[in-house]
DNA sequence: TTGAAATAGTACCAAAACAGTACTATATTA
DNA sequence: TAATATAGTACTGTTTTGGTACTATTTCAA
């Protein structure tokens, strides 16, 4: 419960790096970058790119590049895509499925920590994220990466 | 992803009552009145119970208690007995998980997800939860009642 | 002009997690 | 001693997750 999923986690990766690249990158090199599996990449890249956090470019020599700048791409965005809408109780964000029925003793506290999660999610920039993971690991720009396996 | 389980969701509301009352309370009682299936409830209850967080009464008239006061039951606590303790990534808890490899761009940015999230859910007790829910609801004290399904 | 290398869009599948049930044993009390 | 509890655990059906595969289309370059 409350894990992230491998999509998700992949996702993020895949963003940091077309946030570090100015030229197109296709699903083949990114996948053999961090080696991750190839389908699961592109699909995850399509699915990016049709929500409009990343442009693509067909044909050979074509790939994807981000959308709009890093700055305003979210943790909260990223996750909208490849998990659906953060939801930590259904109630959450329709008010009235709760108050319909006589409230529950578990919403109002779960509905701030829901909030909260939220809030910080969507401070969470993904520029944030790429230069936070530069202060940690000085050693990018290396042109293969091991990626710690999360979920 | 990222969605309480019932489970969860249910211990909560049953902690809740409990912190209510004084005399034991058995799975049936608590099963009928919030419309829960009896069998689950039973279950969880045996699991809070295996872990301390309730005492159990045996025999006839028996049932459950709480087994510490409500200012020291956490959501934290909850959550580590109904879904294992809380993880948003695995390397969060274990640090050399991922310092073995080089370290991922996310792990940074998402311990720190992880580390807000856990502090919320420490800092919010059955007691806070228990009068925040009087607060929206001041209502209970009612035999009956209809919970808001969650998940 | 044609073949290689891309993305686009889906459909599919196996394994794991979740939600819920069931059964046997033991304890307590009226 | 029967009724009503908990204790422990095993089982099952459904949903979600993680991952693959296939067909069509676009683009570039030899």
């Amino acid at each position: 419960m409350m894990k992230l999923s491998k999509k998700t986690d992949y996702a993020i990766i895949l963003l940091c790096h077309l946030g570090d690249v100015d030229a197109p990158v296709s699903a083949q090199e990114i996948a053999g970058n961090y080696q991750l599996p190839q389908p699961m990449v592109a699909n995850i890249l399509k699915q990016l790119g049709a929500a409009g956090l990343i442009q693509s470019v067909r044909g050979q020599n074509g790939g994807y590049v981000l959308a709009r700048n890093a700055e305003s791409i979210s943790l909260s965005d990223i996750i909208s895509v490849t998990d659906n809408p953060f939801n930590l109780v259904e109630c959450a964000h329709d008010e009235e499925l709760c108050k319909v029925h006589q409230c529950c003793p578990t919403r109002q506290p779960l509905v701030a920590l829901h909030r909260s999660i939220q809030s910080f999610m969507e401070d969470m920039t993904l520029s944030t994220i790429i230069s936070e993971s530069y202060f940690e690991n000085p050693d990018a720009g290396r042109t293969h990466h091991e990626t710690a396996h999360l979920s």
